[in-house]
RNA sequence: GGACAGGUGGGUGAGUGGUUAAAGCCAACAGACUGUAAAUCUGUCCCUCCUUGCGAGGUACGAAGGUUCGAAUCCUUCCCUGUCCA
């Protein structure tokens, strides 16, 4: 994997480069749909490639380890194969189960052992096996086990955890050269920088990250309730301690006004269930701000979607028809509700990108910043 | 015409003398959702009023009467529905 700076905004840490991977070619910034189980909920591959043109998506370790198994995945040929999915796969380690399952598991130095909420079985993922798993998996982005923790922390329980944080890291990065040596792999393993809401602790973990000389750093354990002036903040605190030369990829944010923020902060690469989540729950984002479709006031409103965007979804129904097949709990309503919000996302940092390219990023983000105001 | 079984809030359906304006589910309405235990979850859901409170009135379990301190619950008559028999 290797990362190509294209261009920096002078006014803000905004910039644009190119993620080489073996699965093809990724325009940075971008937003990575998620897709946990082996799938973006309610999008074929076809529309991922084709109308939405994603060129990379997540998956997680946690979920595809407990069902279907790493090695059955190996089995059918690598995670790629087995979804058909032939760009790129960035797979989360689990640290974020650590926080979301956090009734189901408990945590030593060794590692997390959960208890599956399948079936109540126990394993333990350690920065060692979940490297192995992503391997098997073939993952192009492997990110290090961590520890997410949960919104608010003290000062004492998050410098454990970003201490444990770290050590995993250099524990994961041994292992992960050595199995490098023995089978050739050219995936990347991104550690991710820990510490909570305190600047201090994010500054002395990045530091520490360093020496691993990563081809990508992630800034994690945001997005965890605490309000979004911090998630910025730590952000921004963050990403001038990391390599210029590298991406930077903050985990799980955010609201589509958020996405520009992120970006100039120097933040290359994001994710985020909200676009598809909020789909599925009848809320979806648009050039003019939210549309609560399930809404009644969309009863019998023949206008789309979004009028600007250019989604099959949009192009295609009324309001009125996507509201009756929320109503009616059909199953098509998640597909096209997520194919848009996904369309939404990606076309905005398509457009960011551009910008960035353009050298108008500036004007850009202000003229987002002025329509948040109104 | 006769015999049974029934009629409960938008629907379904508990409740068979007293904390019952009436469980639960569904529908409807509103909200939440940020490296996905999520096609999930939460709230509201008879009307009116206010000092918004486990507040005050009013109306309500087919209809009308009755029994009772008290009735969705017991009695009488009527209306309606379903099944069966003529």
């Amino acid at each position: 994997m290797r990362f190509e700076l294209q261009a920096e905004c002078p006014d803000t840490g905004a910039r644009a480069g190119l993620i080489h991977t073996a699965h093809g070619i990724i325009e940075t910034p971008v937003f990575m749909p998620v897709g946990t189980q082996a799938t973006v909920k309610g999008v074929a591959q076809r529309d991922l490639a084709n109308d939405l043109d994603a060129k990379i998506i997540l998956a997680n370790t946690y979920h595809l380890f407990l069902r279907p198994g790493h090695e059955l995945i190996r089995a059918m040929g690598g995670l790629h194969q087995f979804m058909s999915w032939p760009r790129a796969i960035l797979t989360d380690s689990g640290g974020f189960q650590v926080f979301s399952l956090s009734d189901l598991r408990k945590i030593t130095s060794e590692g997390v052992l959960f208890r599956s909420h399948l079936d109540g079985d126990a394993h333990l993922f350690t920065p060692e096996s979940t490297v192995d798993v992503q391997l098997a998996f073939g993952s192009d982005i492997m990110m290090a086990l961590d520890e997410c923790l949960e919104y608010p922390a003290t000062h004492e329980t998050a410098n454990r955890a970003m201490r444990r944080t770290v050590d995993w890291a250099h524990t994961a990065y041994q292992h992960f050269r050595n199995r490098q040596q023995e089978n050739g792999s050219t995936a990347a393993l991104f550690p991710i920088v820990q510490g909570s809401m305190f600047a201090d602790l994010r500054r002395v973990c990045a530091e520490e990250l360093l020496p691993l000389d990563a081809p990508g750093y992630a800034i994690g354990g945001l997005s965890v309730g605490e309000p979004r002036s911090l998630s910025l903040e730590m952000t921004e605190v963050t990403t001038p301690l990391l390599p210029r030369d590298r991406p930077r990829y903050v985990m799980g944010v955010g609201m589509p006004d958020e996405l520009p923020e992120y970006v100039a902060r120097g933040v290359d690469m994001m994710d985020c269930v909200l676009p598809s989540r909020n789909a599925r729950n009848g809320y979806l984002f648009t050039s003019a701000g939210r549309v609560v479709i399930k809404q009644a006031r969309y009863r019998d409103d023949p206008a789309p979607v979004d009028p600007k965007c250019r989604c099959y979804t949009c192009r295609t129904f009324s309001r009125a028809y996507l509201r009756h097949l929320f109503q009616a709990g059909e199953i098509l309503f998640a597909s096209l509700a997520t194919l848009h919000n996904l369309t939404h996302y990606l076309d905005t940092m398509r457009q960011i990108r551009q910008s960035i390219l353009l050298g108008s990023f500036r004007a850009y983000l202000d003229g987002v910043r002025s329509a948040a105001v109104e």
